[in-house]
RNA sequence: GGAGAGGUGGCAGAGCGGUUGAAUGCACUCGCUUGGAAAGCGAGCAGAGGUGAUAAGCCUCUCGGGAGUUCGAAUCUCCCCCUCUCCGCCA
């Protein structure tokens, strides 16, 4: 949610920001009168309130109460009536109240560019900032990961089929192994790098959802129980984040940084007939999220940290990958600024997306409200929140096995996943 | 799922229809005191919104959430949510 106030004061900061997203920059005049609206309504009723609370109080301390009351009988019935028809009127209008014409413009109105982001509608237009690892040479013609993996019998996809219907998968043997062996390098890799793991719900109510943008966006993209109306986290983002809501955080805590490993439920409902081979974009899948709460200064630093944090894992594991920022048309609904980190995927000869780095500046903390006091004197404020993968476990896994393939079909295992793996080659049984 | 108890400021904990946004204690901030500290003393210290200069001041709202009764609600009524204890079920 953006400030109301910066709306106010720079409405053209907003609107540019609108219009390099691609996106409509009128609503900013809709905001503006709407809001304007709001607050003479505001005016209105509070000064109403308070002349019926003075009347109150002089009837309060009168020694005969039914007298004093009897004397301004009228004019409390004057008053009350004209206090419930300017409550109406700004519950319409109220910017904090669901349903209100201001409350749904400002929902959907996404956060503000940061400068450094690049020009640009769509992803041909992101910037790649760096690449690392020399791509792998092949002297035969390398295979996708779902026939490396039907061939070694460690994914089974028909199965996955049967039991609950496309985009799922299942892994076995040692391709499950080596999925668990990659979360728990990861989620160690993040203690190391001053991270707290937490085992957070893996369902949240539609409050929690709300609170890191979530639902404004993705609200047909998430599986949701209907008995409950509890929905399935689509990532660990949203526990994470919202983890600190509602509290004001002292200033000596921060940055708070959070970990956690859990399966992502997303209904991939505008993928239709895109990359349904393979484990690329399935229903359900493991990830190991990390996010920061920061001081807003530290925000932009934060990123390239988190961006590092993520990066030091594929040159780890010595997969190729490339640093990409997106462009302003490919920025999400709640970043200022995004980075993906891309993989080599031999297969298709392309990089493909496996962490998505992003701050949120103070976009999320406004809605979640997480604030921070910088002294013992100071207001609260909201602070500002960065998420990444560190990493997707499937995604990874099937880099490992496209890089990692052999003549054979055989797979080696990265020499710094091996200890967790407990083998160094994966090959047929 | 059943029965009972309870949800008040950063924490603990009073208040149970009238100037109470809220006693008291702890924590915290500032000042006095001190060689320095502790103790002591004095002052301050919830959040949100509006207005103002992102000041002071002023105004409104908020005592789990929502609705209601009343001139007036933290206090009374109803609904919902949550926590705790006991019982049931259970990985």
């Amino acid at each position: 949610m953006l400030d109301i106030v910066v709306i106010r004061r720079d409405p053209d900061r907003v609107r540019r920001s609108l219009q390099r997203r691609g996106l409509d920059s009128s609503v900013v005049d809709d905001v503006l009168r709407l809001d304007a609206e709001y607050r003479s309504a505001l005016a209105d009723l509070e000064r109403t309130q308070s002349e019926r609370r003075s009347l109150s109080e002089e009837i309060g301390r009168s020694s005969d109460k039914a007298a004093a009351t009897a004397e301004r009988r009228p004019q409390l019935d004057a008053l009350s009536a004209l206090i419930e028809e300017r409550q109406e009127r700004v519950r319409e209008l109220a910017p904090e109240l669901e349903g209100s014409p201001l409350r749904a413009l400002l929902e959907h109105l996404p956060n503000l560019l940061d400068g450094s982001v690049p020009d640009g509608t769509d992803e041909r237009a992101n910037v790649t900032v760096r690449a690392w690892g020399e791509r792998p040479q092949f002297d035969f013609t390398p295979k996708p990961h779902w026939e490396l993996g039907e061939a070694l019998g460690i994914l089974d996809f028909e199965r996955a089929v049967r039991l609950s219907g496309s985009r799922f998968s299942i892994l076995k043997g040692k391709g499950a192994r080596l999925a668990r062996a990659l979360a728990q390098f990861f989620l160690d890799r993040a203690s190391a790098r001053g991270y707290v793991e937490i085992a957070p719900p893996y369902l949240v109510t539609r409050t929690t959802m709300w609170s890191t943008g979530q639902l404004s966006k993705f609200a047909d993209a998430m599986f949701r129980d209907e008995d409950t109306g509890l929905y399935m986290i689509p990532t660990a983002e949203v526990p994470l984040t919202a983890l600190r809501g509602n509290e004001i955080i002292d200033a000596a805590e921060l940055p708070c940084k959070y970990t956690a490993l859990t399966p992502c439920f997303r209904k991939e409902a505008g993928a239709a007939g895109k990359e349904t081979r393979g484990i690329v974009r399935q229903h359900q899948f493991d990830k190991v999220e990390l996010v920061w709460l920061t001081q807003p200064e530290r925000s932009f630093e934060a990123l390239e940290t988190l961006v590092d944090d993520a990066g030091s894992l594929l040159r780890e594991l010595e997969l190729p990958h490339r640093v990409v920022a997106l462009c302003a048309g490919d920025v999400g609904f709640n970043a200022a600024k995004t980075y993906d980190l891309e993989v080599w995927v031999p297969s298709t000869n392309t990089y493909r997306e496996i962490s998505s780095c992003s701050n949120c500046t103070d976009f999320q903390a406004r809605r979640a409200a997480i604030r921070f006091r910088r002294n013992a004197k100071s207001k609260p404020e909201p602070l500002h929140t960065l998420n990444g993968s560190g990493l997707a476990v499937g995604r990874t896994l099937l880099s490992i096995m496209e890089n990692f393939q052999r003549a054979d079909g055989s797979i080696a295992v990265p020499p710094a996943l091996q200890p967790y793996a407990g083998f160094s080659i994966l090959s047929s049984p």
